[in-house]
DNA sequence: ACCTGAACACCGTTCAAGT
DNA sequence: ACCTGAACACCGTTCAAGT
């Protein structure tokens, strides 16, 4: 192979990537090896050592990724609507997302058994732009219940509404497909907020 | 090896899949191998498969047992408390049994590649089992509602109770602790069961 | 009939060797 | 310095051969 030179570290680190996320969307996490990757880039499989520690490193960087698209998802949401319609309009990008994007959505929430301990920090910060918008509306839903309270309740309704989504797609407890989701993600967000605001 | 005939299939299938749950419950799935097992319960590894179709079927009849362990812890739950109590004492249950027995507890939702089109019947019945007792409460809490909008409560909530364990044990949103995701729970049922019945 | 264990087609990771 | 590719220590699964 002469492929010596051809492109710098960087490139082969974005190249390495892409095709990795293309055979994670395409195929499934369970697709993914280092010798399909080196195949697809016209590497060998040494070489993506160079660019990354191991497979666990490569995969929270496609993870990373994911999060970022997620977020950017969230943010689309519309500001023109009351508070209550805009955490529904949250919950049901979320729930878009995940469906539309379910095999790389699914593997975020794989546990990671190397870095299990502790996360890096720039994946930390990108799990909290995730539930950052959530939590600014519950401020301003009940301004006179603190932020702590706010962050409790945004967090419990989110991990609801993850539930939701994880439940519903991915078959385990008899599938119910998407529709289904949406009104369930309806249900569970409207009774929360009526109950929680009292 | 002079193992011939010491013991029946059906104690070998046994033999099997409690080397194999133990495996799990000790060191996770990801440690599970046919070899390991073959070592444990000293045949060679092609006696797996005389008693199983393959590592999938395996997974399929431990994830079984853990949903029976589940039911079961969700039956013990007393009886005497009113409605509202007894579905929160529900949703710690199933919090505590997913902490206490995460290993084998995190494997049931993982989605299965080999069955993903249609769960075998006698699984899907455990599943059902799980949810009853949680349905059959929604049920009383409002008669006037009907059947159908019960149901749908009771998924709706038990979904959300799910997400929580999920985000809360498996550590991949920074980890929380299981104190924290007990209020969590507790927030999430109490509003949301105020909400839904107005 | 029951069970073995070598063989097959894979994995992720490493590292001496080539350019 | 960059990259190769053979080697290592594993996988799950199969199946001819032994008892």
């Amino acid at each position: 192979m002469a492929r010596r030179s051809e492109h710098s570290q960087e490139q082969i680190r974005e190249m390495v990537l892409s095709a990795a996320e293309a055979i994670v969307i395409d195929e499934g996490v369970e697709a993914l090896t280092v010798r399909k990757i080196a195949l697809e880039i016209g590497y060998t499989v040494g070489s993506i050592y160079m660019v990354f520690a191991n497979m666990q490193d490569l995969m929270m960087h496609i993870k990373g990724r994911t999060l970022d698209q997620l977020a950017l998802r969230l943010q689309e949401v519309p500001d023109a609507l009351d508070i209550d319609q805009r955490i529904l309009a949250l919950a049901d990008a979320y729930l878009g997302f995940a469906a539309e994007n379910y095999n790389r959505w699914r593997i975020i929430f794989e546990p990671d058994l190397q870095y299990s301990n502790e996360l890096p920090d720039w994946y930390q910060q990108k799990v909290e732009l995730i539930f950052a918008p959530i939590e600014a509306l519950f401020r301003q839903l009940a301004p006179e219940s603190g932020a702590d309270q706010a962050r409790l309740a945004a967090r419990a309704l989110w991990c609801g509404v993850h539930g939701v989504c994880v439940l519903s797609l991915n078959g385990n407890l008899g599938r119910t497909g998407v529709e289904n989701a949406e009104s369930t993600v309806r249900l569970l967000v409207e009774s929360f907020i009526r109950g929680w605001r009292r």
